[in-house]
DNA sequence: TTACGCAATTCAATCGATTGAACCAATGCG
DNA sequence: CGCATTGGTTCAATCGATTGAATTGCGTAA
């Protein structure tokens, strides 16, 4: 069955040279268009497959892009990952994939083999807890136009583009509008201290506390991992204490949604007893029970963007680094309510 | 700042062939251990980083295999997603990942390009409607022995490893439970004719209601897209009808999502007045409102085989193609309870 | 001393595509 | 008719790593 034909194959089936086959297949004018007709005719035919690495070894770029989410059983995140491979699969640009699942010595890994591979550019989420030296480091002084983008994550003080979300201005939308329902008891639950996105969006919901004469105490505060479970064990943990909070706000619609489970076991009716909301707004939030109050991150929007900035640096833009704040959109839905006249 | 080192750079700062540099790095026990570690060190100082379009030209192998889902809005696949991408790190492969959508075309695009990279193999989750050619015909005549395994959804007659769910299994559990809670009015959402999986689950279906003596009918059977909507109006119109059903199987724990939402904001009770199940036990049919009684898909068992699979043909396996169908386990949880009373 | 074996290293060809320069023939123009 | 042009194609070097064969140097057995 023979190996694989080359140019050479085409060249000698056709009687030109290398070069020549070379550039009639990239329809170079070069060619007369009788000639590239019958190379590209004899290409067809013999099943002519074009070798990347030869090409990839001999201009230095291999067509492809790297992306490294951290996190896929958070449909969030995959989100990104489907407007960003329909973007370069139309760019002619295949994906490497890496899932760091939050460790960052496979993040570091990723970015390694992906450098070794000839990636033209790296989108990342960074894993949490990442700093500057983190990307840069194993990239290695040689590289240091090495086109970055960020998405969904800062990272202070790196020379990268990046493309997040405006998470102050989210939960300020979302407290305005509980607060508007006459919600003066909150909780704020998930998030931590290790990603920009925990840090921002808490920080916005503490302003806003304050700004409304409210106290952050203990109780106020409750930080855990981006999961069903912990909603679902947090909301049966705060139902224990002396005078519940009447509004709940969760760093992200994955936790809502476990508050909304413990909900209906216990026969709470989120939007009426108790007000509860998400936050990213993934394609979920408006088919749970009931459809969750979240705040729209536009993960399509910051995906094209993100794309847009690596394409223009892939192709030479050597502007200082920009941060790119996209505003989100406060989606009311059925958990959330006017605030339970309280009993006492 | 020079341009990325090579082995030439280390051998000439060290003092040695370029041969040596490369045979040194691989740690071939032909180069002594003392310029060995000389050569180690240099490349790290140096800050070498390896090409791999170099090494895959002259070696044929580039060091990566591909992954193509079709639908990265169902958490199901993403699921494969991960599992995957762990196994091939660990093996030191990167993932060229593509996202078909359910489209032949780009499916297509995805195969030819993957190829053109040089990869060592693929792991194909076929877009509806794949038939046999769809694969191989890009692929060409040249690439007769190309390792490919299909995982979750069969296409037959291919010579390819497949490793798929026991779906005819996992509805028979499905039906039992249902049946022997007293259901006899039942209701097939979801699916259509375009894929192995929802072929095997419908028929499954017919021949269980057949075997307890129930008829299937127009009424019985409604085709439509894995979506949280399709399951919400489904349900919409089912209500409408004059002799609603008691039980309502999905094609998908996604398609059942949307069931459960409509049941929500009919004040329907599920598990209660009405039962509903989902199929592949994705992570949040354990935190749906109520809990949703499911099959589990064994992802992790599957996505591990294909692994295995896929590797062992990569290094030269030649033997006929397998097919490997795991057993899925039924979860009863809230959402499927006894048959309602019957008013009439 | 010669020859041999062995370890360590080098030689040199190779993988397949790209590209700037060179070449050739035909045509146009003065 | 000679010279410049230009369209079409070829030449030849190049990218960086790999590898089977060849070479070198050295100790040791004959």
């Amino acid at each position: 069955m023979g190996r694989r034909p080359t140019l050479k194959t085409i060249a000698e089936e056709v009687g030109v040279t290398v070069s020549a086959v070379s550039l009639a297949l990239r329809d170079d004018p070069r060619i007369s268009v009788a000639t590239r007709e019958r190379i590209q005719r004899s290409a067809a035919t013999l099943g002519y497959v074009y070798n990347r690495h030869a090409a990839g070894l001999r201009r230095g770029d291999s067509g492809t892009v790297a992306v490294c989410l951290n996190d896929l059983s958070n449909p969030f995140f995959t989100e990104f990952l489907g407007h960003m491979e329909a973007r370069f699969r139309e760019a002619g640009r295949m994906m490497l994939f890496g899932h760091a699942n939050e460790s960052l010595d496979v993040q570091a890994q990723f970015i390694r083999q992906m450098v070794e591979h000839g990636a033209a550019g790296l989108i990342l989420i960074p894993v949490a807890g990442t700093r500057r030296d983190d990307i840069a480091g194993e990239r290695a002084r040689h590289l240091e136009n090495f086109p970055v983008v960020l998405i969904s994550r800062d990272v202070e003080q790196t020379p990268y583009d990046r493309v997040i979300n405006d998470d102050a201005l989210g939960v300020q939308l979302l407290f305005d509008h509980l607060y508007g329902l006459g919600h003066r008891r909150f909780v704020w639950l998930g998030g931590g201290k290790e990603t920009s996105t925990a840090r921002d969006r808490e920080r916005a919901f503490i302003e806003a506390m304050r700004a409304a004469g409210l106290s952050v105490d203990d109780e106020t505060i409750h930080h855990g991992p981006t999961s069903l479970a912990f909603g679902d064990t947090m909301l049966e943990r705060l139902l224990g204490t002396g005078e519940p909070p009447t509004a709940v706000l969760c760093f992200s619609d994955v936790i809502a949604f476990g508050v909304l489970a413990a909900c209906y076991r216990h026969g709470l009716r989120p939007g009426v007893d108790l007000s509860v909301t998400g936050f990213d707004d993934m394609g979920a939030a408006a088919y749970s029970s009931p459809a969750l109050t979240s705040v729209r991150v536009r993960t399509d929007r910051i995906g094209q963007r993100a794309s847009e900035l690596l394409g223009a640096r892939m192709a030479g833009d050597r502007r200082p680094p920009e941060r790119v704040v996209m505003p989100p959109e406060l989606v009311v839905r059925d958990s959330s309510g006017p605030a339970p006249v309280t009993r006492r």
